[in-house]
This record gives C-alpha cells, structure tokens and sequence, in this order.
RNA sequence: GGGGAGAUUCCCGAGCGGUCAAAGGGAGCAGACUGUAAAUCUGCCGCCGUUGUGCUUCGGAGGUUCGAAUCCUCCUCUCCCCA
C-alpha cells in the first residue's frame, strides 16, 4: 500500500560499507550485496531509513531460539536506525507455509488474533526496539485485495517457476499431494513486501524461495526489488532437524529459566558452538579463542557449554535468574540432590491406600497405569528418594500425607495430600 | 471422463484368512556409562491394578467366514497414466 511509509525525520547514518559488514555478519546470503550497498547509499544520502521486513507466522506465537536467530537480526537493522515491519500473517496463515507438511490450519479469531500478537510481542521486544518496532497484520492489505486481486496477483507468476520451488519439486516427485491454495503463499508473501514497499526482507535459508518471488513480484508492481537476507536455520537440541516447536527440540524463551538452562546443556559439543554464533552477541573473534581454548584443554567443555546456557538464560530472565538456573542445574545433576522448588501437585486425600502407578498418573507424570507400572519396573521412579521397586507399591494417602516423587532423571514434583 | 496404484500403531514401512497388539527402522521413555550430554550397551514402547481362550486398534460403513489388517461391496481421501 503506498502511503503507507511515514516521512522520518532526517537520520544520520552510519557510512553504508560499514552497515554492510556489520549486517553481513551471521548472514548465510545476501541477494544481492551491491544492491543493498545502493540501498544503503541511497538511505544515507536522504536521511531516511530503509523498511525492512520480516514476515511470522499467527498460529504459533511461541517464541524459540530458532526465531532468535532472525530476531537478532532485524535488532542489527535497528541499531542502525532503520526501520523494522514486523510482520504477523494472520492471512497468509490461512494458507500455511507448505515448508513441510503443515496441516489444516483453524481461522483464527480477530480476539485470538490480537491475543497472539500481545504474545508475540511480550516476546520480541526481549530483543528487538520496541519503540523502533513497527508491527503489521498482513490482512491489511491482502484481506483488500479480493479474488478479482488476487487472480491478477496470480497472473504475475507461473507454475513452472513455482514449481522450482525445492519443497514442492520434491512432494511432486514423490507423488504426495500439494494443495492448490499452497502455491498462492510465496505470492501471498511476495504481495506483502510491494504493499510495505519493503527495501529488504529476511528470513531462514528455507525462505529462501519465498523471498525471491518477493524480488519477482515487485518488479511486476513496478517496485524496487527488496534485497533478501538468509540467516541460518539452527538445530535443534537433537542437532540434525531444524529447531521446531513440533519436533520438540526446541528452547522457548518464555520457558522457566532452569529450562531453559537444562535443554541447552543438552546440546552436544560439536553443537553448541553453532549456538555460541547464533544465539549470543559474542563477536566471532571470541567465540574462536573460547573454542581453541576448549580444544587446547585449558577449559572443560561442561564450562563452556554452562558459560552459554547462562548467557542464553541471562538473555531472556536476566543475569539473576540464570546465576539460580546454573546453581540449581549443579546441584540437580552434578551432586544429584533435589532442586531447591519442586513443583507441588495437591491431590484428594483418601483414608484407603493408592496404587503408585496411578499416583503417577494422576501427577502427570505417566499416561496411562501400565506406563507407569513400565517406569518403576525399569527402576526410573523413586519415592522421598527411595527408588521404588515393587510395581505393586501402596502408598498412604490421607490428608497431610506427602511425597517427592521423582521420575526419570529431572522430572521432580512434591504431591500433597488434602 | 477412462484405466491403474494406494490408505497399517507418533513417523517411515512389512504383513495379504488363524501362529498379529501386528516384522524392521526412526523418534520417544527408563537403566548403565559420563562432564549434562553425545556415542555405546540393555530394557520398554495400545489399554486394563486380578495380564487373560481379556478389551480396543490396521482410512470409513456394511458383508462373507468358526475366524479378517488380510476376501467382497459401497464410500472418503491420495497418487500415476490416458483423455
């Protein structure tokens, strides 16, 4: 939508050579390099800045390390006194990004809608500007554009092209479905950088062919193509699949800090540098000396992956929280004892005895009774410390009675009897 | 519109009338080891407190059979080839 750029007042920028190798930083590409040097040229001369845009998905406002990666990002746009459209595809969502298999998606409310975006605000703003974030729903200006619109949008592209799209090549040669409606995302997408009259957008390398149509359709609009910026997509705490709250190997930032710190000392050593580069500030130049110090023996690599989950917590709960995650992490792990807050589960009192495994089951901690009838059988659940032995086990459960239940390594909860 | 192939437990994938709660792999969980891990090894991995000639499951609904994931009919969905 023209117009929609506000007039700002004259900035000074820093020299564009200089942006440049400061944004390149972490980048996997930059498509292309000379023309965000223009752009950047362009910017200083006029005092104004550059719209950058990042597109993100409605239905899942939970925030992990993974988005980090690109959040860290526009903040460098931001330190740079450029202007940052964080854009919520609450249309586009409708759709889903074919990126893997996604299925049907609910229509979200316009409540649940908001809702999301409060969240994904509380969110972002750990680390991006809030005063320099501009926010925008792309329902905007695609909800406008209507299927008179949306034809000519059509028009702009073929199905060839859009078949060069590797994701859809390859469900197309193993003979799985692709929905019609699927390849109207990347241009869906691409319509949201010629209403914002994006000079850059940016995304994960699996973007990638989303971001080009965005090069593609704006020339069609008559527009500038937007300079495309690929970050790295980060592993998961498995280290082969790419962080996704749906394969569960992921660290949400909103998880509690001794979370947060656990998962992340999970990571293998080979991994954790890669998050050393990608969800820390800490320039190249050290991350290489804490490695060759590694290598050389000097530091132990359970110190330097604790230096890391400590940052990473310190980033999201602040340096407090991370000190108490680390300690509590030593003392659980290291020394085995029990961590200082245990979650405590209250439960009916009963003057007859209960069968443990369904004590398990009803603290969450077994789905069903044979599970956890499984779980005491293999020796993986104790009771105030003891390991329980006996599948068969009663336990007392009149009111006031209580118990530390442990499963497995670290799932500890205190059940209370009223 | 015509012809063909297929839908199996979280995922992939075997099974093709009983010996099937269903091979194998992956994921997951527990135990051992450790530096928290990773790797490795071991065990578990539908439900049921009496573990059984028990119950529920193999896209959906019926049917054949003493007996069906396996055969038949219809339906839904997917893919391929032809038009």
């Amino acid at each position: 939508m023209p117009g929609t750029r506000k007039a700002a007042p004259r900035t000074r920028f820093a020299p564009p050579q200089e942006q440049l190798e400061y944004l390149r930083k972490g980048a996997v590409d930059i498509i292309r390099p000379e023309d965000l040097l223009a752009k950047l040229a362009r910017s200083q001369k006029a005092g104004s800045p550059l719209t950058v845009k990042v597109g993100f998905d409605p239905s899942a406002p939970d925030l992990h390390l993974g988005h980090t990666v690109v959040l860290r990002k526009m903040k460098h746009f931001q330190d740079l006194g450029h202007r940052v459209v964080f854009v919520i595809g609450d249309f586009t969502g409708m759709i889903g990004d074919p990126t893997g298999q996604s299925k049907t998606r609910p229509v979200l409310t316009r409540e649940q809608l908001l809702k999301n975006a409060e969240t994904y605000k509380r969110q972002v703003f750990k680390i991006l500007h809030p005063k320099k974030t501009v926010v925008a729903f792309n329902s905007r200006w695609l909800g406008k554009l209507g299927a008179a619109g949306f034809i000519r949008l059509a028009a702009k592209y073929t199905v060839a092209r859009i078949l060069e799209r590797d994701d859809f090549a390859r469900r197309y040669k193993a003979n799985q479905p692709i929905g019609l409606h699927e390849f109207l995302y990347p241009l869906a997408q691409a319509y949201d950088s010629v209403a914002l009259e994006a000079d850059v957008e940016m995304g994960g390398t699996d973007q990638t062919f989303n971001l080009l149509v965005g090069r593609d359709v704006m020339r069609e609009y008559g527009l500038e193509p937007q300079v495309v910026l690929t970050m790295p997509l980060l592993e998961g705490l498995d280290g082969i699949e790419k962080m996704s709250k749906s394969l569960g190997n992921y660290i949400g930032i909103n998880e509690p800090p001794r979370e947060i710190f656990g998962k992340a000392m999970s990571v293998s050593d080979a991994l954790m540098w890669r998050y050393w580069e990608l969800c820390t500030d800490l320039s190249l130049a050290d991350i290489a000396a804490l490695h060759r110090r590694v290598e050389a023996g000097e530091l132990h690599p359970r110190q330097a992956k604790a230096d890391l989950a400590r940052r990473i917590v310190a980033d999201y709960h602040g340096e407090k929280a991370a000190g108490e995650a680390a300690a509590e992490f030593d003392r659980v792990f290291a020394r085995k004892e029990t961590p200082d807050e245990v979650r405590e589960v209250r439960l009916p009192g009963s003057p007859q005895p209960l069968w443990v495994p369904k004590l398990l089951v009803s603290l969450g901690l077994a789905k069903s009774n044979g599970e956890a009838r499984r779980l005491i059988e293999q020796g993986g659940v104790s009771l105030d410390g003891e390991r329980v032995a006996d599948p068969a086990r009663e336990v007392a459960a009149a009111p006031g009675a209580s118990y530390l239940v442990k499963v497995g390594k670290r799932h500890f909860i205190r059940a209370r009897f009223d």
